[in-house]
RNA sequence: GGGCGAUUGGCUCAGUGGUUAGAGCACGCGGUUCACAUCCGCGGGGUCACUGGUUCGAAUCCAGUAUCGCCCACCA
């Protein structure tokens, strides 16, 4: 009854008192999983599998995380309640390098070192770690709302993640795409390990460019010329030590004549060509380039080109090797430093300038990475790439938002082979093992081969190879190593490939490609229908929040002030996909608002309920009765069922931000600003009969149910514990989680447009009160000329724009003349023009404060919107009166311009005669 | 060097060919109406970065320019 009102919630919106205990219903009703017993599926639909990325286990979550968690989440309740069986398969990244990095500098803090506690201690140490963060990781992602099936959770070190490396190892070896070779690779001597070029950061910086002076040998002599010389250039002069030719472009005339003379490398004293190649720029330095193959990607290059002997003068250290003779041993810039000392002495150096470069520097350490030669492990990437960009092609895979495709394009039809190994302790050994005579054998068993399988040699003498997989190697067979693979499983048939692959757009190359990649290669199918790429979340300035600059925002906190429905819609509202956001406290708050308009919204219709219901939960959930439903039920009911169409295409679209806009405006400004103040009208109107004040109350409970379950994917927790409160139909479950998802009802165009002119009427009629001061609390007559199309409307919504405008009694007249009558008989009347509908408020005595101020505001007002409508008219007339416009704009478009026109030239007239 | 994105009210952002470009926040005025002050009502505020083009019609499509941000790339 009316005065039992919220007897049902607590008065205030406190998500702290709830959210924990809902998500605890959740699991109890075992509704996460695709078979567990609270499932719902539809058995006619297909499953909807969502892959995440596993998160590194390296510590706690950001908002970065919590946007990840939060569309995968939103995807996958959207699909729930549509029916599908639905699988989110939750995990943890065992982020090989980042994760020594982290764990670096604790164990530095206890006075130890990776070599002080040698491989197996500092393994273990590692699980140690892992063991602590694991769960404080999923205990953010619970009260976050994820609701991922953790039964099947999975760890990227686990051991159907090893088998499945070693596996897929093996395939791709006996493929011949995986193959040991000495190359180039990246080295940081910070991490001690090599990194794959993503993990280079490109860093500008103001360097020195060096002119060193080279003596060509003298011809006959066969001995350095004195003063017969080339000048090279270079910003890192210990590689002189490695220097194994001088390059110059073929065509350059100033070294034409040079171009096979030999020159002295100083300190090395190695005598070295001078070679012709085009890849010299002539423009650059002084045209002649000293060429360093073992420490340079160009120069390697070269020398390969050139079959120039590649000498290694830096140790894993990044100190100078025995190669680098009377420097060796020396840090590599304490030995610039040096050669430049000892250039000088010699005369040699010719100059130095600043240089504006680009230095590769370690995304981890931030060293600065040395080109070195390795025999490493490489993933030949040409056929894989080739694959991936036929998926993407053909539309097997599709990107959203599409103009990643372009990128996506690019990148891997200019891709290198990927090193995959790395120097490091934590992670997938490689597969291989080594007989004492350097032959390589892959093995997919865990204890490797039996014997050398090019010499035969037995167990006793092979030895395994040292490094680790690159994690991104492991992270690649995500979407099948968790569902069982290499084996058939049933969750493999069952739930691959997956359907929508969602992640930031900054891991696109690191993670999606190389998934798509070996995923394709290993499955003979691409791992996802759909890659979903999400923006970055960047602090209010628009800078990305990082632990150093002490920006981030921590999810949890946020949690714990606004809850995590606010969260959830803070991060998701006014986005669109592949778009950076900036948050700021304010997005919670407007989040957290919301939920508390809904709360009190929902508080409201239950305390409204008829005095025949007694428990609203308890009741079941009717469809009003049609003869029954006045103007504004039938309102109700229309914008509801436009807002399930909305919210459907938003939807669709993969566009989150929309759905939680349309929702916003539909819940805020549609359904509590004007249909539950309408509604109480009705409900408060004792001369309305009993069954049409029921019909009020089940259409606001209706509505209600439709609103909450088309918000329950972006705000579980509120809708969730709102929803439990109120009737629902005899097919329904116990949780909104596992309800099904709204069909749109009929939406009613011609009914709408007659509420909207009641509802601008209103409108208007407080922006005259407002604009002439009159006193927000007076009661005051209200003359109306109504069109007849209008007035049975007007009529039925009476009772609510006296209410709602503050407007008794209500006088209907004939026609704008009687109106002026009506007015007339007032001490003053202030005008009012709303669309079709005239009206007059009759004043009294001393209603609007000083009248003189008043009157001014009041013709201030009409006369401001007659220019509004005159120079719309003037537009609308302007058109019409253009002939190409009329042949050429499609019939509905000229149509409509002819209605306006006459709208706006009755508004016009009916406005001057208000002035007059 | 190549590519992508952004540029809309003071701020954060929606809006991809059709009335007079929207929202939230902020701002001003008013409000003790029995859901909500985490609220309600009313209002002020934008030549949609610039230039040109296509079109009956452009914030929206095309070309170019500028500024900012990002990605890719082997000038020592």
């Amino acid at each position: 009854t009316m005065t039992e009102q919220g007897r049902d919630l607590p008065k205030a919106y406190v998500p702290a008192d709830f959210e924990g205990a809902i998500y605890e219903r959740w699991l109890e009703a075992d509704v996460f999983a695709p078979d567990g017993a609270g499932a719902r599926p539809d058995p006619s639909l297909p499953p909807f599998v969502i892959i995440q990325p596993p998160p590194n286990i390296t510590g706690a979550l950001h908002l970065g995380h919590a946007l990840t968690f939060t569309l995968e989440d939103v995807m996958i309740r959207h699909a729930r309640m549509q029916g599908h069986e639905t699988l989110w398969l939750p995990g943890l990244d065992h982020a090989s390098i980042a994760a020594q990095y982290v764990l670096d500098k604790i164990i530095a803090a206890e006075g130890e070192t990776r070599e002080s506690l040698g491989r197996e201690r500092y393994l273990e140490r590692m699980w140690r770690f892992i063991n602590e963060t694991r769960e404080v990781m999923l205990g953010q992602e619970r009260r976050l709302g994820a609701s991922a099936d953790w039964g099947r959770l999975r760890f990227t070190m686990d051991e159907g993640s090893a088998r499945a490396v070693r596996v897929s190892f093996k395939q791709l070896y006996d493929d011949g795409l995986a193959y040991r070779a000495e190359g180039l690779i990246n080295w940081c001597p910070g991490c001690r390990t090599s990194v794959s070029d993503l993990e280079v950061i490109p860093t500008p910086e103001t360097g020195t460019l060096w002119s060193i002076r080279y003596h060509l040998l003298d011809d006959v002599t066969g001995e350095p010329s004195a003063d017969d010389t080339i000048t090279v250039a270079t910003t890192r002069p210990e590689t002189i030590l490695g220097d194994t030719a001088v390059a110059v472009h073929p065509e350059d005339d100033r070294y034409r004549a040079l171009v096979g003379r030999k020159v002295r490398i100083p300190f090395v004293e190695r005598d070295v060509p001078i070679i012709a190649d085009e890849v010299v720029d002539r423009a650059f330095g002084t045209g002649a380039v000293k060429i360093t193959p073992a420490h340079d990607r160009d120069d390697h290059a070269t020398g390969v080109g050139h079959g120039l002997p590649m000498i290694s003068v830096l140790a894993d250290d990044a100190t100078i090797t025995e190669a680098g003779d009377g420097y060796a041993g020396l840090d590599r810039y304490e030995a610039r430093k040096r050669i430049l000392a000892d250039l000088k002495s010699r005369g040699d150096l010719a100059g130095e300038k600043p240089h504006e470069m680009l230095i590769g520097r370690c995304q981890r350490s931030n060293d600065v990475i040395e080109p070195r030669l390795k025999t490493q492990w490489f993933v030949k990437t040409g056929p894989l790439a080739e694959a991936a960009l036929s998926a993407t092609r053909s539309g097997e895979t599709r990107i959203v938002p599409a103009r990643f495709e372009k990128v996506w394009e690019n990148w891997l039809t200019n891709i290198h082979d990927w090193n995959v190994s790395r120097q490091l302790w934590w992670g997938h050994r490689i597969p291989a093992w080594y007989c004492p005579d350097g032959h390589a054998t892959v093995s997919a068993e865990i204890d490797g081969p039996e014997r050398c399988e090019v010499c035969g040699r037995g167990p006793g003498e092979l030895t395994q190879d040292p490094d680790i997989f690159d994690t991104w190697y492991s992270s690649g067979l995500w979407p099948f190593s968790t569902l069982g693979w290499p084996d058939r499983t049933e969750d493999f048939r069952r739930y691959y490939p997956g359907s929508v692959m969602e992640t930031g757009y900054d891991i696109i190359f690191f993670w999606v490609a190389r998934m798509m990649m070996t995923g394709i290669h290993l499955t003979d199918a691409a791992p996802f229908h759909t890659v979903y790429l999400h923006g970055i979340v960047k602090d209010p300035y628009g800078q990305r929040m990082s632990k150093t600059k002490g920006n981030v925002v921590d999810p949890l906190e946020a949690i714990d002030t606004a809850g995590a429905d606010a969260l959830r819609f803070g991060l998701l509202n006014g986005t669109s996909p592949g778009n950076d956001q900036k948050f700021s406290s304010e997005r919670l708050e407007d989040g957290r608002n919301f939920a508390n308009k809904l709360w009190n919204a929902t508080r409201f219709v239950l305390g409204a309920r008829p005095a025949s219901i007694a428990d609203a939960a308890e009741a079941v959930l009717r469809e009003p009765a049609a003869a029954a439903l006045g103007p504004t039920e039938r309102w109700i009911r229309s914008r509801a069922a436009a807002t399930v169409m909305a919210v459907d295409r938003a939807y669709e679209d993969h566009n989150y931000g929309e759905a939680s806009r349309v929702l916003y405006d539909a819940i805020w400004a549609g359904f509590c600003d004007w249909g539950i103040e309408l509604a109480k009208v009705r409900l408060a109107d004792t001369s309305v009969d009993e069954a049409e004040r029921e019909a009020t109350w089940w259409t606001l409970v209706d509505a209600l149910d439709t609103y909450l379950r088309l918000l329950h994917p972006i705000m579980p927790f509120v809708t969730e514990a709102l929803w439990g409160a109120l009737p629902h139909a005899a097919d329904d479950p116990e949780l909104l989680i596992v309800a099904r998802w709204p069909k749109a009802g009929e939406v009613a165009p011609e009914l709408e447009q007659q509420v909207e002119a009641v509802l601008e009427l209103i409108r208007s009629v407080r922006n005259a009160r407002a604009a002439a001061g009159v006193a927000a609390s007076s009661r005051l007559p209200l003359a109306l000329a109504v069109p007849a199309s209008l007035e049975p409307v007007v009529r039925a919504l009476a009772p609510a724009i006296e209410r709602l405008a503050r407007a008794a009694p209500l006088t209907f007249t004939a026609d704008g003349a009687a109106l002026a009558v009506a007015s007339g008989s007032a001490a003053r009347a202030l005008s009012v023009v709303a669309g079709q509908i005239e009206a007059a408020i009759l004043l009294g005595e001393g209603d609007a404060g000083a009248s003189g101020a008043a009157d001014a505001g009041e013709r201030a007002r009409l006369e401001k919107e007659l220019g509004q409508a005159e120079t719309a008219l003037a537009s609308s007339r302007a058109r019409l009166a253009d002939a190409t416009f009329l042949a050429k704009a499609p019939p509905h478009i000229v149509d409509g311009a002819r209605a306006r026109e006459a709208e706006l030239a009755d508004r016009v007239e009916k406005l001057r005669a208000s002035l007059a």
